[in-house]
DNA sequence: ATATTGACCGGAAACGTATC
DNA sequence: GATACGTTTCCGGTCAATAT
């Protein structure tokens, strides 16, 4: 007997999720079916692709390297199905995911326009930072990634998209705000609240002021945005942000940006994509209108 | 709580035979 | 040779018991 769909669709669905049970729920199958699906499998290849760890099973080195094969085998099967029914040329599910800005204010309009083209379709967007996000490509738990931050792995493709600039920003009433003229020294003994570690908008930053603030006092990290805005309109220190998420703060003055052109805080916005992972159509479809806008 | 295993069941495929 | 029909075999499922 040869491996069968049923068997690499269950091997997929136990690497996500890491159970059995889990697995056999999003199949429609018993606990129980799923289970011998799966020691069918390594049966019929004479190996395990499992660690056994008390409950859970854990993807070992061979079941990451059959991983993306299954995955896309099983992609093209359902691509084929699809266009035996006559929707070969639909757009299915797609999972997206975004870093905070670009998911927070770049994504939103191009996913309504593109749900307005193909209202059938089914997107989700996962919105987190950039190291989760590529994280979560490298397991193949997105189809495609959005990043503000750089991208060195090497088994990911990395596409070049959109230009974003970050700004520096400060309440009206902050002592920086009233200068008429800022240099680069205004900014040496400034409290600064900023986005943690890991988050692409961190990283332009640290690079862009790195070697030329002798020392970066960083009053408060947090994880959102908007966060550090409301903190910094409050009058506690300055931030610094994409442009793109000031929009609204800037036009009901309660935020202004303090100009800052001795640094470079322009950046590039990536599209990420797994180099193993097959593209379907409705991929294709997302990533050239993500392209074109 | 979850995974594995064995017993059992139903449906489909495979096979053998009869008929045209 | 093609088709129809009955029987057997196999596969994949559930359920229940057991192991971890």
């Amino acid at each position: 007997m040869r491996i069968t769909l049923k068997q690499l669709a269950v091997f997929v669905a136990v690497a996500r999720h890491s159970t059995v049970t889990r697995a056999a729920q999003e199949l429609n199958l018993t606990q129980s079916a799923a289970s011998m699906a799966l020691s069918d499998f390594e049966r019929q290849l004479d190996c395990l692709l499992f660690d056994r760890i008390g409950k859970r099973l854990q993807l070992n080195d061979l079941g990451r390297k059959l991983l993306p094969q299954a995955i896309n085998t099983v992609a093209h099967a359902n691509e084929l199905e699809d266009l035996a029914r006559g929707h070969g040329d639909k757009v299915g599910s797609l999972k997206i995911g975004a870093s905070l800005t670009i998911g927070n204010y770049s994504m939103p309009p191009l996913i309504a326009a593109f749900m307005r083209q193909h209202p059938q379709c089914q997107l989700s967007l996962d919105i987190a930072n950039t190291s989760h996000i590529i994280a979560a490509l490298e397991h193949f738990e997105l189809d495609v990634g959005f990043i503000e931050g750089f991208c060195h792995a090497p088994n990911l493709e990395v596409i070049p998209w959109q230009q974003d600039e970050l700004v520096v920003f400060a309440a009206p009433s902050h002592p920086l705000a009233q200068k008429e003229q800022l240099n680069e020294a205004d900014f040496a003994n400034a409290e600064w609240i900023l986005r943690e570690a890991g988050s692409g908008t961190r990283e332009i930053f640290d690079n862009a002021v790195i070697g030329r603030l002798p020392h970066l006092n960083v009053l408060l990290e947090l994880g959102h945005t908007e966060a550090i805005q409301r903190v910094v309109a409050s009058g506690l220190g300055i931030g610094c942000a994409s442009r793109l998420s000031l929009t609204e703060a800037l036009a009901s003055n309660t935020l202004t940006l303090l100009p800052t052109p001795f640094w470079n805080l322009t950046r590039q916005f990536f599209i990420l994509i797994h180099r193993q992972k097959y593209r379907t159509y409705g991929l294709e479809q997302f990533i050239s209108h993500c392209v074109s806008t």
